[in-house]
DNA sequence: GTGAAAGCGCTAACAG
DNA sequence: CTGTTAGCGCTTTCAC
C-alpha cells in the first residue's frame, strides 16, 4: 500500500543502476534505452513503455555527468545571486526559474556568501561544471571580468547596467526610477535630499549618477549630498548617525534600497525624529518589508520576476541560436507612494539642540 | 598592465583545453597533470609549478563532470532550501557554506520554487548529478520520502525534527522554545493565547504540538486555539481577520514565525487594535525584520548558522566515515523579549462593538 | 616518482 | 527502428 500522493521512489543504497542494466533487463540495446531516456521520437510506443517500466522498476536514474560529458552540453545554466538574504534576488530567481522550466533547462544556484572573491569562486564552479550559460544577478564583479567571462560562456546580467556587446543585460531604468523619486520629493517641497548609496554594490554607481542628474534637473544641486552605504540596514543606520553628527540632516533621504531605508528610519526613530514629519524617506525595490504598515515606505518597484524571465530567455536564445549582438533590456520602474514621505516642515536640526 | 586586484582570468571562447593539452605543452604525461590538479604530494615542486604555470597560461580548467565520472565522487553536496524568500534559510545556508568550504566541499543550491513537486524535482536533480550527500533545510517532503532518499544517499535534515535512524537532523528544540513563549505570556497574565500555525510547513506540526503541551502545562487549556496558517505574512493577516470575524480575539497571539507575526500585527494595526496594548504578539526565528523598531517583535531566536554548520559536518562525517547511527542534534533556542508583548488590558473584543 | 592501459556511464554517428 | 563503434575528459590501478 502506498500513500495516495504519487509515491516518491529513489534507488536503493549504493545500487548503481546503469543504462546497460536497463537494456539487459528489458532485452534491448543500450542505444535504444538512451533514445528512450532522451524522448527520441524514433522509438516505438511499446518498446518505449517497456523500457520505461524496467527503468522505473530498477530505480534507474540517468547520470548527468556521463550525459554531459558525452553530449558536451548540460542543459543547465548557473545562476549567481549577489545575496541570498535579500528577497529582491529571490524574486528575480523566481522568474529565472519559471522560464528555465518552460525552456527545459535546469538551474544551478550559487551565491557569493561571505567568502572573499566569492563571486569568482562561484563562477569558477559553474565553469568547471560546464553549465551552458550563466546568469549574473546583481554581480559585484568588475565589468572587465564579466566581459572576459562572456568570452568563455554565454552570460546575461540582471539588475545592473552593462554596455558590453558580448553580454546581454536586463535591468530597470534607474534614471527613470530615481527621477520619479526626486520629482516626487521636490513636488512635496523638498530641496535638501540626501542619498545614502549602495557603495560598490551592483548598480549603486548608476543610481548615484541618476540621483546627481535628477537633482540637477530639478534645480536642487545645492541640496545634494551622498552618504556612503552598502545596501544594508546597518548602512542606513550609520548614515543617519553620520548626518546627525555632522549636524546636517536633510529634509528628505533617498536610500539606495529598502533595507537601507528601513535602517535609516529605525535610527531616525531612535533619535526622536519622526518620519515623515521631520524627515521623509524613500527606498528602492519595494520588497515585502516596504509594504508593512509599520514601515509603509515610499519606494520604487521593479518587475523582478519579469526581469528574471527575460534574462533567462535571452541567455537561452544566445546559447541555442548563437546570437552575437547584445540585448540590453531596460524595464520601466514604478514609484510607489506610501506614507514615509510628506511635505517638509521646518528644519529637523532644531530637534537636536 | 593589470588592475591591482588579482586579474580574473577565464578561458577564451570555445577553446576546450584538456589535461592532454596541458601535459603536451608542459612536456609531461597526462597522469602527472592529473596528480598535480589533485594536489598529490608525490609530485616534485619544480614539475608541479611548471604544470601549474602551463595550466594557467592555457586557461585550463578541470572538467568536473569527467572528474566526477571517473572518480565516482563529486565532493559536492546538494542543499535544498525550502524557501529562498525567507532569510531564515539564507542564514542556515551561511553556516552550511562556511563549513563546506572548511571541509573542502562544494555546494549546489536548489529550492522548490513555485513548482508542484518542486522538492522532489530538486532532489531528483541532485541525484542525477550524483552529489555525495544532501542537506534538506526545512523540507516539506514526507518523512517516508526522506528516509527513502536516505537509502540512496547520505541525508541530513535541518530545522525539522526527524526520528529516523537513517538520516541525521539538526533542529532547535521547539518544546523549549514554545514553552518559553507561553511561559513569558502567562507570566504577563495572558490566558487566552491563540496560535497561528505553519500549516504543512516544515516543523509546523511540532510547534503546534509544543504549543498544545505548553498551554496545558501552564493551565491554559481553555484559552487554546489554533488558527491555520502557512508561514507567510498573508496567513498572519488572514488569521487575524478570521479571529475578528469570529468575534474571538485572544489577548495574545503566538505566530508560527516572524513573518506570520508581522502580517498579524499589520492587520491588527489596520483594524485599530494596538500591539501590545490590546493584543500581544510573539513570533519565532528572530529574523532581521523582528529587530526593527517599527515592529520590535518578541520572538524566539534559533542559532541558524550554527545549525547549518553542524548539519554539514554531520553529513560529511557520514559520507566519509560511513557512520551508520543517526545523529539528532537539538539546539536550545532563546526567547528574545522586545516590545510586542505586554500585560493584557481588558478584552480587545470591546473595540469591535 | 612516471607512463600505459582500462574504464566511469553516456551520446553520437553510422551501418544494418 | 536497431546494434555497433567510438569517444567525452578524467581517475585509477599497476607495472616500470
Amino acid at each position: 500500500m502506498r500513500s495516495r500522493n504519487e509515491p516518491v521512489k529513489w534507488p536503493a543504497a549504493g545500487v548503481r543502476v546503469t543504462m546497460e542494466d536497463v537494456a539487459r533487463e528489458a532485452g534491448v540495446s543500450r542505444a535504444l534505452v538512451s533514445l528512450v531516456m532522451r524522448d527520441s521520437p524514433k522509438v516505438g510506443v511499446k518498446r518505449r513503455e517497456r523500457v520505461l517500466a524496467v527503468a522505473e522498476r530498477l530505480g534507474y536514474r540517468p547520470n548527468a555527468m556521463a550525459r554531459g560529458l558525452a553530449s558536451r552540453r548540460t542543459r543547465t545554466v548557473g545562476v549567481l545571486l549577489n545575496e541570498l538574504h535579500n528577497p529582491f534576488y529571490a524574486e528575480v530567481l523566481d522568474g529565472v526559474d519559471e522560464e528555465a522550466e518552460r525552456l527545459g533547462y535546469r538551474i544551478l544556484i550559487a551565491s557569493a556568501g561571505a567568502r572573499t572573491r566569492g563571486e569568482e569562486r562561484a563562477v569558477e564552479a559553474f565553469l568547471e561544471y560546464r553549465t551552458d550559460g550563466i546568469v549574473l544577478v546583481g554581480p559585484r564583479l568588475s565589468a572587465s571580468a564579466i566581459t572576459g567571462l562572456a568570452e568563455a560562456v554565454p552570460v546575461v546580467v540582471v539588475a545592473r547596467v552593462m554596455r558590453s556587446s558580448m553580454v546581454d543585460s536586463v535591468a530597470n531604468d534607474d534614471y527613470q526610477g530615481v527621477r520619479a523619486v526626486v520629482g516626487h520629493l521636490t513636488a512635496l517641497g523638498h530641496r535638501r535630499i540626501a542619498h545614502i548609496d549602495g557603495g560598490s554594490g551592483a548598480g549603486a554607481s548608476t543610481r548615484r549618477a541618476a540621483y546627481a542628474r535628477a537633482m540637477r534637473e530639478h534645480g536642487c544641486d545645492g541640496g545634494r549630498r551622498v552618504i556612503a552605504g552598502d545596501y544594508t540596514a546597518q548602512a542606513g543606520a550609520r548614515a543617519v548617525e553620520r548626518m546627525l553628527a555632522d549636524g546636517d540632516m536633510p529634509t528628505a533621504i533617498f536610500a539606495a534600497n529598502d533595507f537601507v531605508a528601513a535602517g535609516a528610519i529605525d535610527r531616525l526613530d531612535a533619535e526622536g525624529l519622526r518620519v515623515p514629519e521631520d524627515v521623509s524617506v524613500v527606498g528602492y525595490d519595494d520588497v515585502f518589508l516596504a509594504g508593512l504598515r509599520g514601515l509603509s515606505l515610499t519606494t520604487v518597484n521593479q518587475p523582478r520576476p519579469e526581469m528574471g524571465r527575460l534574462a533567462l530567455a535571452a541567455l537561452v536564445e544566445r546559447i541555442e541560436e548563437g546570437r552575437s549582438d547584445a540585448l540590453h533590456v531596460r524595464l520601466t520602474p514604478e514609484l510607489v507612494v506610501r506614507s514615509s514621505t510628506a511635505r517638509p516642515r521646518g528644519s529637523a536640526l532644531r530637534l537636536r539642540a
